[in-house]
DNA sequence: GTGCTTGCAAACGTTTTGCAGACTC
DNA sequence: GAGTCTGCAAAACGTTTGCAAGCAC
């Protein structure tokens, strides 16, 4: 938390009040929070902080490297710490989101560079499909 | 595209020129259009047919399991049919479309399948990234 | 004091919707 | 003729931007 302080001042930022709330926001928070919610949760605290603000400052926040976003399904991106960034899978079923360590992308990042050349990040965008339960459940629709 | 009008057909739907002019220009592409390039191609045929109504069009052809759409990076939706489909990857440099085949994700659906009980479906977003070119170019200055 | 940041309102690009008329079957 | 489909205009949605005032340094 300090140290994203510090690397903002490094960078001719400012620590302003939106921001250091934002920090806390995200630094107590799981992932998984649209800009909105992020709001939300700022404005508890300081109600006048804009929501266009928010933005503002994950873009920054994103140019440092500490904040990143995903595109969970079809809605709103989601923010997260860089340093807690993991895979995502959205059931089209039911909209669970389940998390899943970059590791699992191992396999796939070997064989998409050698075969492509093409070097992956798993964490930007889901990856969609359908949770055991309603895999389960179109499996007895259609078996 | 015979069968498409028949099962269009079979669900109660009607067979209007906006469709068929839909399914040829789709029929043709080699996928990755956008709703607005599709439009465009359409309207080169019938300069009438509305940009809502190629929405509602795809609508339809994605709930028959024709067409799907995938979301490649940030900008609008592409569509292409759903016998085409392949999954993307998409450079985050310069915005290269990589397409791969559904079978580079055997084994990533393997694992996924028995750590989580997860069923992936790769083609309906894409995994960013670098392309080999961007990838060395990083490289080059961030050794 | 310099110049980065903010609130606000207004725009943006993509997609969806309500409606009355036009069309397919 | 019944009921689906269409054009149009307007709204919805998440996000970005221009501006003048406000704040950190």
């Amino acid at each position: 938390m300090d140290q994203v302080l510090a690397l903002l001042r490094a960078g001719g930022g400012r620590v302003t009040s939106s921001r250091r709330i934002l920090l806390e926001v995200l630094f107590d928070a799981d992932g998984h929070l649209t800009a909105e919610e992020l709001a939300e949760a700022v404005q508890a605290r300081a109600p006048d902080i804009h929501l266009s603000t928010i933005y503002r400052n994950l873009d920054e926040l994103q140019r440092l490297g500490v904040v990143l976003h995903s595109h969970l399904g079809h809605g709103p991106a989601t923010y997260q710490l860089a340093a807690n960034a993991h895979a995502h899978f959205i059931c089209e079923g039911c909209g669970a989101v389940v998390e899943a360590p970059v590791r699992l992308f191992s396999g796939l990042a070997r064989s998409v560079k050698s075969d492509l050349g093409f070097v992956i990040d798993p964490r930007h965008f889901a990856i969609l499909g359908r949770c055991s339960a309603c895999a389960q459940e179109s499996r007895r629709h259609r078996p």
